[in-house]
DNA sequence: AGCACGCCGACT
DNA sequence: GTCGGCGTGCTC
């Protein structure tokens, strides 16, 4: 077995293949499946993933691996299944995949140099290249282009004075630091002690510490909490008391806070029964998926809570993740309470290095629970015995670039070779995993009621029609403006919320509400400003921008948007003395601003919170008494089919932010349809008939969870290419799927060019279709040369969330 | 992705 | 006649 099979650093159809090399007999015991290597590739060296080890290839003459990178496989057995699982089922390469499964430190960075050969000095090159050399023997690649030299080097490296050399960098290093430990065993560190003169007050200090706890301590804290100086350890030393050592810390992003120990909770009767299948499943190792339905309130997190203590009770370990936008030092906060030391958090505020070394503790088995955003599905543990998905409906749990997975769906695999339970909570679950738990799929597990029968808040729907009507034309309706000073008034705290994802325009009238909609598709209409014209994104159509509203022929008619910063003014101007804290990405751009102005909301440094999405989710706050939806309407205008879900569980979510403790909460949401359901039925907290009336729609019109999708994406520099593209895939896949499919497109991209690219879109929509993966990918093959040389880019998205 | 090899246009 | 353009094909 001294032949490795490598996936090599190189996303290229092409290269997505193992390519073999003989391992030297010095690495034989430390390479193995799973560890990244150094191998030369062509003229070059690059990164690679050994993924098989094998005595015999069918290459005649192998290149040696140079060297292994790790001392333990990066992947076990399990991620590289896991791996290659993901690669058939998102089509993307091999190497993309592997590394998407890997903290970003290990992606490997790359340089190329110019080196002067052994045996030649500086002065025997020409005298324009001299200077380069100055005080190195070496110099960047890219500097000797910057500086139009390249030419007059490659001929010094013809005549082997200057040689080109390839580098392979890891892009973090372990974070080392000075350690001082005990050189003696305790004996003879007790009579090392005696022999110390009287007046060495201070290495007598160090010994007794060492007497206390003999494992290595951190030189500066050692110096710190004795009093002691740097030459006190240096007689040490030099006595051979004690010894040195270079050890890795961890940057641990959390040490500057305290966390007190928690308890678990009394359940519930309501919890109690809706853990009992949960327990049993962790019990009996049997794979099973729960959709854990509790309205917001209601305690899912306690019972994640008390499952992972079951499974950390079994010696087993727990995946816990949470949208990154509600990953917020709370949730964190009491996971840290309940379990210590033995949680990593995974999240994209942490720097590069913070989370290496997070997995890191993952890896070294020193953690058994992992909480974090998507990525951390991945989380390179060997035994698992749960995995929590919270907040199951958020969309970002899809990838939208290659490998464009769905958390749920790794989850559900990784927990079906652990035979363990995959939970997904959600107080609004998505209509695909709710279909799946009436089909009998998933298991049910409902959460009816708020713990301590706190009533849901009372929900206010206001039409802004009518207050335009009645001459107000400021984007708070009388009501709500009345309970803001209300509030103010009582010192009660209130959120105020602005969906900004609002900004693909569309066309709405202000008096009656009228959205342009396309006829065939039940989307809304797209305003494009170059040749004002409205347009749909699905099927095509086109239409004029209208004048007038052609419901009520009202002249108000408009397109929309509007920014957090402009709310923030106004209210200022009606209510000066408000204090305002505004959360949107501008003012938690900066690493923990988001925790320091959640505190300081806590804190009551302000009456009003006032944000986008993020604040959507995972506050709990007590004082919090109403909260203000500023437009309903933006999210339920994006040309998606999921735009009426995504609508219900936004308001769904903020709605649940009120009242969630003592005293009773009140929720206004304004809107310019307040008649749409799924406006309506979140102002009731009615997800069952939400439920039904949405199936309905996604029934009719084709979509998930009745269909497949599958979205193929071509791009181009020209507009006819990339046409011509999309028609020729579109038509070769209508001809090798049953008549039951359906091909739409080509369409323009909802984006319909980026970057000077135009960019064509196709869809399908399927039930079952074998041969549909075979079929793109012979696709990809078939355009292979134009996509690396003629400009041609085509993404294949199996599942889209983002049809763009 | 790089990089080398190789075959056609504008220059000393 | 040469330098250099970027099309094509390969990397164990």
């Amino acid at each position: 077995m001294n032949i490795a099979g490598v996936i090599v650093d190189v996303p290229a159809k092409q290269t997505d293949k193992t390519f073999d090399y003989k391992i030297p007999d010095k690495f034989l015991d430390v390479i193995k499946p799973g560890t990244r290597v150094i191998v030369p590739f062509g003229p070059r060296k690059i990164q690679g993933f050994v993924t098989e080890l094998k005595d015999q290839s069918s290459f005649a003459k192998l290149r040696s691996i140079i060297e292994p990178l790790d001392l333990t496989p990066v992947l076990n057995e399990e991620l590289l299944l896991l791996g290659a699982w993901l690669t058939e089922h998102t089509l993307s390469y091999k190497i993309s995949v592997y590394q998407a499964m890997l903290p970003a430190a290990l992606k490997a960075k790359y340089e190329k140099k110019l080196v002067l050969s052994k045996g030649t000095e500086r002065s025997e090159l020409p005298n324009d290249l001299v200077d380069l050399f100055l005080d190195h023997r070496e110099i960047k690649w890219d500097d000797a282009v910057a500086k139009g030299l390249v030419q007059k080097l490659q001929k010094e490296a013809a005549a082997g004075r200057v040689e080109v050399v390839y580098q392979v960098k890891d892009r973090v290093r372990k974070k080392m630091l000075k350690h001082i430990s005990p050189a003696l065993e305790t004996e003879q560190l007790q009579a090392a002690r005696t022999e110390l003169p009287s007046q060495a007050s201070g290495q007598q200090a160090v010994i007794d510490f060492f007497l206390e706890h003999p494992e290595p301590v951190e030189q500066r804290l050692l110096l710190t909490t004795l009093g002691i100086s740097q030459a006190t350890v240096q007689s040490l030393l030099k006595k051979g008391i004690v010894k040195t050592e270079e050890l890795e810390v961890y940057r641990d992003p959390y040490s500057e806070r305290k966390f007190e120990k928690r308890v678990s909770l009394k359940l519930t009767v309501e919890q109690e029964t809706a853990i009992r299948p949960i327990l049993s499943s962790i019990e009996t190792e049997q794979h099973e998926v729960f959709l854990l339905y509790g309205v917001t309130g209601s305690g899912k997190t306690e019972i994640y809570l008390q499952s992972i203590q079951e499974v950390l009770r079994k010696g087993k370990e727990a995946i816990v993740l949470v949208p990154e936008i509600s990953l917020t030092p709370q949730m964190v906060t009491r996971f840290k309470e309940r379990f210590g030391d033995l949680v990593a958090v995974m999240h994209s505020g942490l720097s590069a290095g913070e989370k290496y070394d997070e997995w890191r503790k993952i890896q070294r088995k020193e953690v058994k629970v992992v909480v974090g955003a998507r990525s951390a599905i991945f989380a390179p543990f060997e035994n698992i015995g749960i995995i929590i998905i919270d907040e199951e409906h958020e969309t970002s749990y899809k990838q939208e670039e290659n490998p464009r997975y769905h958390a749920r769906d790794v989850a559900i695999q990784r927990a079906k070779t652990f035979a363990c339970p995959v939970v997904l909570g959600s107080a609004t679950p998505s209509l695909e995993s709710f279909a799946r738990a009436q089909k009998g799929r998933y298991t049910l597990l409902s959460l009816p009621k708020r713990m301590n029968n706190q009533a849901l808040p009372a929900v206010e729907i206001v039409d802004m029609r009518e207050e335009l009507r009645s001459g107000n034309r400021s984007m708070f309706s009388v009501r709500l403006f009345e309970k803001i000073k209300d509030r103010l008034e009582k010192k009660e705290q209130m959120v105020l919320f602005l969906n900004k994802r609002g900004h693909s325009s569309f066309v709405m009238c202000r008096d009656c509400g009228y959205v342009m909609n396309c006829p065939h598709c039940d989307i809304t209409l797209t305003y494009h400003r170059y040749n004002e014209q409205m347009k749909c994104h699905y099927c095509g159509y086109e239409d004029k921008v209208p004048t007038v509203c052609p419901e009520c022929h009202s002249e108000h008619i408009r397109y929309f948007g509007t920014g957090t910063q402009k709310v923030e003014e106004e209210l200022l101007k009606l209510i000066p003395e408000a204090r305002i804290i505004r959360m949107d990405v501008d003012t938690t751009g900066r690493k923990g601003s988001h925790e320091r102005l959640l505190n300081a909301f806590q804190d009551g440094q302000a009456d009003i919170l006032l944000g986008t999405q993020m604040i959507a989710k995972g506050l709990d706050f007590p004082n919090i008494t109403l909260v203000g939806v500023l437009s309903a309407d933006t999210m339920l205008n994006l040309p998606d089919f999921r735009s009426s879900e995504k609508t219900f569980q936004l308001l769904t979510q903020v709605s649940g932010r009120a009242g969630r403790h003592k005293l009773p909460g009140e929720v206004v949401i304004q809107t310019y349809s307040p008649e749409h359901y799924s406006v309506e039925l979140a102002g009731t907290q009615d997800y069952d008939r939400f439920y039904q009336q949405e199936m309905l729609m996604r029934k009719g019109h084709q979509y998930p969870p009745f269909y497949y999708l599958s979205l193929v994406t071509v791009s181009h520099e020209e507009l006819m290419k990339a046409v011509a593209v999309t028609e020729k895939i579109a038509q070769f896949i209508h001809s090798r799927l049953s008549k039951d499919a359906v091909v739409l497109g080509p369409v323009a991209s909802p984006i319909p060019r980026i970057n000077d690219r135009y960019r064509y879109q196709c869809l399908i929509k399927y039930k079952k279709e074998p041969e549909l993966s075979t079929a793109l990918k012979s696709i990809l093959e078939h355009y292979q040369q134009e996509m690396g040389s003629g400009g041609l880019q085509i993404s294949v998205d199996l599942n889209p969330y983002i049809m763009m």
